[in-house]
RNA sequence: UGGGGCGUGGCCAAGUGGUUAAGGCACGGGGUUUUGAUCUCCGCAUCCCAGGUUCGAAUCCUGGCGCCCCAGCCA
């Protein structure tokens, strides 16, 4: 396991429940699942799901948590999700050991069971079309009725059912319903379906079943057969827990587990729903479910955002019953905290304009040191070589600054970092009036940016020499959405909120040298910017793509 | 107007009858600083509303109000 992953996670009222059920030696040992469909990719939101469960196998002595994917319909699931999400719950740093399952592993068990719920008279086979079965179920107000199927005898419940299974009908043909109660005040209970016929390969059993199980039924079993204490699932399944206990009430099940439900976690400026995600991934709005600006895993993963950053964001949030949406700022607190401590420092221009500094000999060249990080001397330091020619930020420049513009404009004395103190001079402006170039003479009495009067320069900004930068494409990410809760846009669609400037790419980036050595894992602070790391996808020795992990905090963009 | 949940500061979230109502994020302000970063210090709520019980209530009771979920042969 992580050695970082190892911190105890703050308590929650679950892990209250649990506390209690150790207590009363209700449990000896404690067992969780986190069970997604291989429908899609995980996403932040699974993200608490995995840390909540196997957080919870981490902390209590003896427990485990299982990898069990849910995979009781062929017509969504595909091994390519299976795949994605053993990859992501890895990276997430979590194991599941020898505990991984599929529900699929249980089909013939599941298959046995039901029979079972069949010679008890608690399901029968309904031949009622889809559209029959929907007028029957009656409605929120209104109890439904029973099909005219409902008092088939076992004997010939259990002929069908055989036949259901061996694919003599079509599809929609028959279904398998349990016999609870159709006036049942919670729908859930007016006779659920627990078989359908879906002639369809599966992705882990191939074609040897013609009947697949309905989630409310497969679930509890699967949990039941594989020994779950703790059932933790999202508030939208609170409904289904009587159905949950019915089935594991009937049937002589090895446990009974307890199911729990917590609020899913949702994120401003974004959206976490599975079916947006395939809609955005789908219609091309973004690059593929690796999307830098996607919140899903792959995306995150591939922004550089770091395991341990989610993981302590996941801690912070907590786990409740309360419906929330958390500010991405947390997120990004989370990830800063991490990145600040373990991301060297390097220069790096963005946009850059030429600074010449006139009274600096023309061929001259010198290594100045920069310190790799200003708080952890054992990152050690840098050579940066210095020239006439430098870059600097287009916006470290500005005509008619305020006072408390600590950077360039004529007059001004600022200073370089690791370098010397150098006053801006004059500009050159092009037939429009823009600026090309930034002149200023540099004071030879400062190297290393520092004088011996004690002068006082406000200003420090990053730089690179001209001849000595790589050039490379920075993809600089923002929210993907302009509005805080895009799911919830009453009016229009949500892809109208879309935000254009998601991601700005800027192909002219001026690198410090060394950053060209850096490994596709590596994350490093550039300066007075942001935290970047290469795209693991487009990234080239000889053609970097740099993504901006997050921004710097900036008190001063705050109060311009 | 059926059933199931939830309501503590801008956003999360502790709190389980006696606490100055934790903490984090955000926000505002001070200090340090060769990143307007980091670090650091300070500030920032009477708990949806109304009654009631109690010496004492965010915590108990009653009645309101608000928000979320459920009518897939999806999970």
């Amino acid at each position: 396991m992580n050695e970082s992953t190892q911190d105890p996670s703050p308590s929650n009222f679950i892990r209250h429940i649990i506390d209690a059920d150790i207590a009363s030696a209700k449990h000896q040992q404690i067992v969780t699942r986190f069970p997604p469909e291989p429908n899609g990719y995980l996403h932040i939101g699974h993200a608490k799901s995995i840390c909540l469960n196997f957080g919870i196998a981490q902390d209590y002595p003896n427990a485990v948590c299982h990898l069990r994917f849910d995979d009781t319909n062929p017509g969504k699931e595909k091994t390519e999700y299976i795949d994605a999400i053993k990859q992501d719950v890895q990276w997430l740093g979590f194991d599941w050991g020898d505990k991984l399952h599929h529900t699929s592993d249980y089909f013939e068990q599941l298959y046995q069971y039901a029979i079972a719920l069949v010679k008890q008279d608690k399901a029968y086979v309904d031949s009622l079309s889809a559209d029959d079965i929907r007028l029957y179920r009656g409605n929120l107000t209104e109890p439904g009725k029973d099909s005219p199927f409902r008092n088939r005898s076992v004997e010939e419940n259990l002929d069908l059912l055989e036949k259901m299974k061996t694919g003599e009908f079509a599809e929609g043909e028959h279904l398998l319903r349990a016999k609870i109660d159709m006036a049942a005040p919670n729908i859930n209970l007016r006779d659920p379906a627990i078989y359908r016929i879906k002639h369809m390969a599966h992705p882990m059993t191939g074609d040897s079943w013609h009947i697949y199980p309905m989630y409310d039924f497969a679930h509890c079993v699967s949990d039941a057969i594989e020994g779950i204490t703790h059932s933790l699932c999202t508030l939208e399944f609170e409904d289904h827990r009587p159905l949950y206990d019915w089935f594991l009430d009937q049937l002589q099940t090895p446990a009974h587990p307890q199911q729990i439900e917590f609020s899913r976690l949702n994120l401003d400026y974004t959206v976490m729903s599975k079916r947006k995600l395939h809609e955005l991934v789908e219609g091309a709005y973004v690059s593929g479910w690796n999307d830098p600006r996607l919140p899903t895993l792959s995306g995150m993963r591939r922004r550089g955002y770091t395991p341990a950053a989610i993981r302590d964001f996941c801690s912070r949030i907590g786990v409740t019953k309360k419906d929330n949406i958390v500010e991405m700022s947390v997120l990004e607190n989370s990830l800063r905290e991490d990145l600040n401590v373990i991301a060297p420092r390097a220069l790096a221009v963005l946009d850059p304009i030429k600074l010449i500094i006139d009274n600096y000999p023309d061929e001259q060249e010198e290594m100045l040191s920069g310190i790799n990080h200003p708080n952890d001397q054992a990152m050690g330091l840098r050579d940066v070589p210095f020239a006439k020619e430098l870059y600097i930020e287009r916006d470290d420049y500005m005509e008619d600054a305020p006072k408390k513009f600590f950077r360039f404009t004529e007059g001004r004395e600022v200073r370089l970092r690791f370098a010397y103190y150098v006053t801006c001079t004059h500009v050159v402006k092009d037939t429009n009036g823009n600026v090309t170039e930034v002149h200023g003479t540099y004071d030879p009495d400062t190297r290393g940016g520092k004088s011996e009067d004690g002068r006082k320069v406000k200003g420090t900004i990053h730089w690179v020499s001209a001849k000595h930068a790589v050039t490379a494409e920075v993809r600089l990410y923002d929210r993907l959405f302009t509005i805080a809760d895009p799911a919830a846009a009453k009016e229009g669609d949500y892809k109208d909120s879309l935000n254009p400037d998601s991601v700005v790419t800027l192909k002219n980036c001026q690198l410090e040298a060394s950053l060209a050595q850096t490994s596709l894992e590596q994350r490093v602070q550039f300066e007075r910017q942001g935290y970047f790391c290469q795209d693991s996808v487009d990234s080239k020795p000889n053609a970097l793509v740099f993504n901006r992990i997050v921004s710097l905090r900036d008190s001063w963009a705050k109060k311009g």
